[in-house]
DNA sequence: TCTAAGATGGCA
DNA sequence: GCCATCTTAGAA
C-alpha cells in the first residue's frame, strides 16, 4: 500500500534461488549486486557474466564431500560461498537449490554503476573493467572470507535486485573458464558485447 | 604429514 | 606464454 507509486527495487528473494544452479545462473545476468561497507556506503554493479556450479559436476567444489570450505554450498539457497583461490584472490558465489544440495553460480564479472574512490586513476580507460573477472569483482568489493556464508538482503553487507523485466538480456552460453574437469558442460553465460565481462 | 593442483590475474 | 602465492583436499 505505502510508497506503491515510488521506483523500488526489486529483492531477489531465497525462493528464487532454489532451482537448479544452471537455471539460475543465466537468469543472474542482468541482476544487480549491490555492496554495503560498513560505512553504509552502496556499490552496485550489473551482473554480466555468470558459471553454475552443481552435484554431479566433477568441477563443483562439493562435487566428492561437504568440508570445511565448501560447507556454505551446503546451506540453503540465498547465501553466499567465498573462498580463496590460489592463495591470491577471493571469489563469491551465490548459494542455489535445496538445502543439503551442493550448487551454487559463480559471480564472474560486474558492470559497475559507478567507479569507486579508491580504484586508482591509473586505471584510466580500463576502469570499466575493474570488476572484469571473479577475483577482481572481489577486490574491488572489498569481499573477503567474512563474506563466506552470509545472508543476501538488504542491509546485510550483499544483496541482490532483479533486472528490469523489460531489460531482455542477449545471453551468450558457452563452456565455463579455466577448469580441467567438466571443462564440456556448457554452463557459463554473459552478456554478449558487453566490454565488462572477464573474457569474451 | 606430505604434496599436487587450483572456478586467477598481471606482466613479458 | 609464464608464474607468484598459499590453501585445500586427497593420498600415504
Amino acid at each position: 500500500m505505502m510508497n506503491f507509486h515510488l521506483p523500488s527495487a526489486q529483492i531477489v528473494e531465497p525462493n528464487w534461488l532454489a532451482r537448479l544452479s544452471p537455471e539460475v545462473a543465466p537468469d543472474l545476468v542482468g541482476c544487480i549486486l549491490v555492496r554495503q561497507f560498513s560505512d553504509g556506503t552502496l556499490l552496485r554493479g550489473m551482473i554480466v557474466e555468470t558459471e553454475a556450479y552443481g552435484p554431479n559436476d566433477p568441477a563443483c567444489h562439493a562435487y566428492r564431500r561437504r568440508t570445511q570450505r565448501n560447507g556454505a554450498m551446503f546451506g540453503p539457497a540465498g547465501r553466499t560461498y567465498v573462498y580463496l583461490i590460489y592463495g591470491v584472490y577471493y571469489c563469491l558465489n551465490i548459494v542455489t537449490d535445496q538445502e543439503d544440495i551442493g550448487s551454487a553460480v559463480l559471480i564472474r564479472a560486474l558492470q559497475l554503476q559507478s567507479i569507486p574512490s579508491w580504484v586508482e586513476p591509473h586505471e584510466g580507460a580500463k576502469q570499466h573493467r575493474v570488476a572484469a573477472g571473479p577475483g577482481k569483482l572481489c577486490k574491488v568489493l572489498q569481499i573477503n572470507l567474512t563474506l563466506n556464508d552470509q545472508v543476501l538482503q538488504p542491509g546485510q553487507p550483499l544483496w541482490l535486485e532483479h533486472r528490469p523485466p523489460q531489460f531482455i538480456p542477449n545471453l551468450i552460453q558457452t563452456t565455463r573458464i579455466g577448469l580441467s574437469k567438466g571443462a564440456d558442460l556448457p554452463w557459463r553465460w554473459y552478456l554478449k558485447d558487453c566490454s565488462a565481462v572477464s573474457k569474451v
